[in-house]
DNA sequence: CGCATTTGACCCGCGC
DNA sequence: GCGCGGGTCAAATGCG
């Protein structure tokens, strides 16, 4: 499971792609990166193959050429490197080992003679100790550029790894401001709503979503009424009761365990009177990201440590449903539940919840940056702008215009749900990507460079890789192809997806936050119908 | 021996 | 008030 976050790391490709698609000025840094990589091996490469030919060359060498001077230069650079700075990388580099500089160390010094016999043809000893000097600050700069490279490398990942951090953070501070916003202006719209709501719960029983009382949206009842009329996962959650109720419960029987989520385990029942932030956070908590995919492995490949500590035979499913709980660090809260599809075996259903509160492996954090991004989206989606069904929908396109309806919001589900459906196949065409390798199964197949140009770019990004968008648009390929048992699973290559390139989550939240947080003009129309739609529903 | 998993008991809230 | 169901706990068990 750690094999993926190596890759990852090293994977230039993808995180330059990142970058290079986020700021010109980044890219223009890595761009120099690569230009001093290669300053730095043309020459290194030179001097580790020079050493071999050294000893010919000071044999037969004919000083006239003009390509010979570099060579020796290169031999007395590798000379001064090896003894004076005594760089294991560079003798690594130089692909010799110590005992090989020594020697170079002795024939340098020989050279010298020998040199000044041949090259004294020219001059003098003056001008060779100039271009001696001159050699050896090219060395000591040549070296202090390897250094420099490798610094930027560090650099590059740490900065990927804030990049990351940065953007889930932008989103959730957006969400929570827009809807403290929201909630100072209509908290009077809001009381109305959350009675409304409750009526039509009572009426419509599981069809009702809980997170429009939760985060009731400030242009009143008409994005309750769309949330109310998502499409709802049935086999996920077939409880009926007011969710209202079930938040309450679950927020009071697991803050008290979460210690990232703070001592005010006792949330609140959330009525119009309590603290903005409470709910919200609460609403945060509990908000989850379901992701469905076929696998035939017990469990998906996250990057985190999880630990089983329960299990129970849900209703109206043979299949028992697993707990999992974070194990990376004590007291995160994060937790997740995996139960097969009872229609379908094949079907995995692994549902996130909470947030970490630990540092994260790029792959992990990737995931879970991911799920804060869908928790967040939940938050936004019920945002005055945001439409429940238009995000569905729009979500789908935007990412992948070719399919549709690939994340979907659970409506029945107790907690605000995020569905990521990885068992459809709205277009084939988007994984005809060959199968991974099976040296690394876990590696998944980025097809970077082989992606339709229309892809929508998401805060610069472009979604070019299709790999990513299935992460969150999670369509896969159900094709009999998937059904061979040495391919690895999907859920694995899907979780891959995410885990392996900390961009997408970057690029989901961003997509995300555009389609709901947007509040396309689209928005409104649609709001006045499911309005009206959501009264008779 | 330590850690992870299993599994029955328990808690809690909701519906009747 | 009782039963049901979801979720969690913790002792028992298994495994390396």
């Amino acid at each position: 499971m750690d094999k993926g976050w190596g890759l990852t790391l090293e994977s230039d490709t993808a995180t330059s792609n990142f970058f290079s698609s986020k700021t010109s000025s980044t890219k223009g840094s890595f761009l120099r990166l690569n230009q001093q990589r290669d300053m730095f091996q043309f020459p290194i490469s030179l001097a580790g193959s020079r050493d071999d030919s050294q000893r010919t060359s000071g044999s037969s060498s004919s000083p006239s050429d003009d390509t010979r001077i570099p060579v020796d230069e290169v031999d007395f650079f590798s000379d001064k490197k090896s003894r004076t700075f005594d760089d294991d990388r560079v003798k690594k580099e130089h692909g010799e080992p110590a005992r090989a500089s020594d020697l170079d160390v002795n024939t340098g010094l020989l050279l010298l003679t020998g040199r000044s016999d041949q090259s004294t043809v020219d001059d003098g000893v003056s001008s060779d100790m100039e271009d001696r000097r001159a050699k050896d600050e090219l060395a000591q700069l040549q070296v202090e550029l390897k250094r420099m490279n490798a610094e930027n490398q560090k650099l590059k990942d740490m900065l990927s790894y804030v990049g990351n951090n940065y953007t889930a953070l932008q989103m959730h501070l957006v969400t929570l401001m827009q809807q403290q916003q929201n909630r100072e202006t209509e908290t009077i719209q809001e009381q109305h709503q959350i009675q409304e709501v409750k009526s039509e719960e009572k009426k419509h029983g599981e069809e009702v979503m809980p997170f429009k009382i939760l985060d009731p949206g400030p242009s009143g009842g008409a994005e309750a009424a769309e949330m109310l009329s998502i499409h709802s996962s049935s086999e996920e959650r077939t409880r009926s009761g007011t969710p209202q109720n079930n938040v309450e419960k679950r927020i009071g029987r697991e803050s008290p365990e979460s210690e990232s989520w703070g001592p005010n385990s006792k949330v609140p029942k959330l009525t119009s009177g309590k603290p903005i932030d409470q709910s919200v956070e609460a609403t945060m908590r509990k908000a989850r990201v379901s992701v469905r995919a076929r696998s035939q492995a017990p469990m998906i490949t996250d990057g985190c440590q999880w630990r089983k500590y329960g299990q129970k035979m849900a209703k109206g499913n043979p299949c028992p449903r697993a707990y999992y709980r974070c194990t990376m660090a004590a007291g995160c809260p994060v937790r997740k539940q995996v139960q097969r599809c009872a229609d379908d075996r094949t079907i995995l259903i692994t549902t996130y919840e909470g947030n970490h509160n630990h540092p994260l492996p790029a792959p992990a954090m990737a995931m879970a940056s991911t799920t804060a991004a869908a928790a967040s989206m939940l938050l936004s989606g019920s945002m005055p702008s945001a439409d429940g069904i238009m995000n569905q929908n729009l979500l789908a396109r935007a990412i992948l215009p070719c399919s549709s309806s690939m994340a979907t919001i659970s409506a029945s589900a107790p907690f605000p749900t995020v569905t990521l459906d990885l068992t459809h196949s709205p277009n084939p065409l988007q994984f005809r990507s060959p199968p991974p390798p099976p040296l690394q199964p876990q590696q998944f197949q980025v097809p970077f460079y082989s992606q339709p140009q229309n892809l929508p770019q998401i805060f610069g990004q472009p979604l070019y890789n299709q790999s990513k968008i299935s992460g969150l648009q999670l369509s896969h390929v159900p094709h009999p192809q998937f059904q061979q048992p040495q391919q690895p699973s999907l859920a694995d290559t899907v979780t891959a997806a995410i885990t392996n390139d900390p961009g997408f989550t970057a690029a989901l939240a961003a997509a995300i936050k555009s389609i709901i947080g947007g509040s396309h003009p689209n928005s409104s129309s649609n709001t006045s119908n499911n309005n009206t739609s959501s009264n008779t529903k």
